[in-house]
Order: structure tokens, then sequence, then C-alpha cells
DNA sequence: TTTATCCCCGTACCATGGTACGGGGTGTAT
DNA sequence: ATACACCCCGTACCATGGTACGGGGATAAA
């Protein structure tokens, strides 16, 4: 059983270059594995999830800056938990303001569907639009 | 009443750069506007909005080709409204799909602040295990 | 033991999305 | 008519998030 990966091999299974995979260790995203006699990184298994983690929270928006603090949300022994639980409530927010944009985009565009497939009046065919008519 | 705005008046109502509207007039996120006698560029009101819109979408994670898609949608007299009908479709399939993944990680963090609070084992308390168990 | 493939590291380069600069004209209030 | 804020344009520069390159060593299969 191999408990550990090599960098290639979470690159591939988490679908990223060797190269980020380096830069993520840089910018401190993913912490530096134990080495090898030989150097070579030895990953743990969980770093892929870790990766994938980065990269799905990209696409949402979020900067590496910001993943990595999401990354560092854990209690630790020397961590007082209500702090901790002080910045798990503002990361919630966060997410709740996008989920409301992203719910505010997707009727626009449902309504954009709907109305705009009828012969109805054109100039009420945009995204614009239909924003601002729910917005309303 | 002013029908029109500067490209300063805009870039403020909607809290950007001014730079940022010229590259977005480059970029073609924002149509060119009419000029006036001594050259300047007359934006109609709701440039404001559309540039806000921008602003908002990126923070959503789209990119300014994909934002451009999204301005693009519209039935015109030219474009086949079932064609835009489909590409509406693409993109509501990707909103909701940024919009679970935002919910995954907004209960992943809510789970978080529940687990972490009391004193249970530290190990179970970071973000990446509280997605594991809600995708399992 | 050779050949292919992987890993190391440092450095250079790249695309996206802006932002700044500078020399010139305009608009307007005093 | 003078000052001050605003606009024009072209060009240069910047930060973020990678990606490539190249010389050198390690490992595994034939």
């Amino acid at each position: 059983m191999t408990h550990t990966l090599t960098i290639g091999a979470v690159a591939k299974l988490a679908e990223v270059n060797i190269e980020t995979m380096r830069y993520y260790e840089r910018r401190g995203l993913v912490p530096r594995p134990p080495r090898s006699t030989s150097n070579y990184r030895q990953y743990p298994e969980e770093t892929v999830r870790r990766v994938r983690f980065i990269k799905r929270a990209q696409e949402l928006g979020f900067t590496l800056k910001e993943i990595k603090g999401l990354l560092a949300l854990r209690v630790t022994p020397r961590a007082k938990s209500s702090q901790v639980r002080e910045r798990v409530r503002h990361k919630i927010e966060a997410v709740d303001a996008k989920i409301k944009a992203l719910e505010a985009m997707r009727s626009a565009l449902a309504s954009l569907e709907v109305r705009c497939s009828g012969r109805g009046n054109i100039g009420t065919c945009s995204i614009l639009r239909s924003l601002d008519e729910n917005d309303a």
C-alpha cells in the first residue's frame, strides 16, 4: 500500500500542473511534505482533496489568499475556539452573499429564457433588465 | 436633467477606476458610447448597472470573457431565439454548479462552527474534513 | 546497464485584469 | 483670463496565478 504520493501523482489526481503544486507550496497553501532520502516530496493522500478544494474555491471567486484563510480555519490547542468561530461566521456571510448574487443571476437567466422565447418586446430581453426587474 | 454621464461620473457611481472603464471599452464589455463635440464619452445611465454587473460577476468567479458572453445573451431580430435559449440553459447550468459548490462550502463551514465549538476531537475540525463528511 | 520517466531547483516567461503616467485639450467658476 | 478639475489618447507598468525551461540526479523496466 502506497501511503504517500509523489508530486506528479498528486498533480495528476487533482488535475493540476506539477509546477502549480510547487507554486502552492511556496504560497503556503499546501504544507511542505516530508522528503524521501532522495529528496522527493512525499505527500499524504489527503493532499489531493486539498488541492481540489483550492481549485474549486478559485472557480467560486476566492483568491489564493482567501483560500489560505479558509483552509486555516481549524481549532488547535493554541487557538481560542471563540475566535475561530468568529472567523467562521464571517466566511459564512461571505459565502451567503455569493450564493444570493448567484441566485439573482440564475433567476435573471431563467426569466430571460422564458420571456424571450415568445415574441415579446425585444428591448426587455437582456440579463441586465431581468436583474433590474427582480431587484424591484 | 442630465441624460448622459461622463466617464468619471460612471466610474464614481459604479465604483471603478476611470482607466477600468476605458479598459472595458477596449475589451468590448461596455459599448463605445457617443461622443460630445469635444470628444468626451457620453454614457447613458444604464452603463452604471452594466459595470456593476461586471464587477459582481467577477467576484463570482466569471472571467471577463464569460461576462461578455452573459451580457451578449439577448434576442435580436437577427438571432434565432432557440439558439439563444440553448446558450442561456448552459449558463444556468454553470450558475447552478457554482451555487451547489458554494452550498457545500457553506454547510462545511456551518458544521465546522458547530462541531468545533465544544471539546470534540480536534482532528475533525478542518473545512476539508467537513466537506468530506457531507460528500459521504 | 541503458533508456525512459520521474524528481529536484532556480529562474524566466506568460496571460489576465487592471492602473499609472504624461502631454495635450476642455469646461467652468471666479 | 486664469485656475482647477475633468477629459483625450498612447504607452508603460503592475499584481496575481500560474507555466516553461534547463541542467542535474533518482528510479524502474527491459
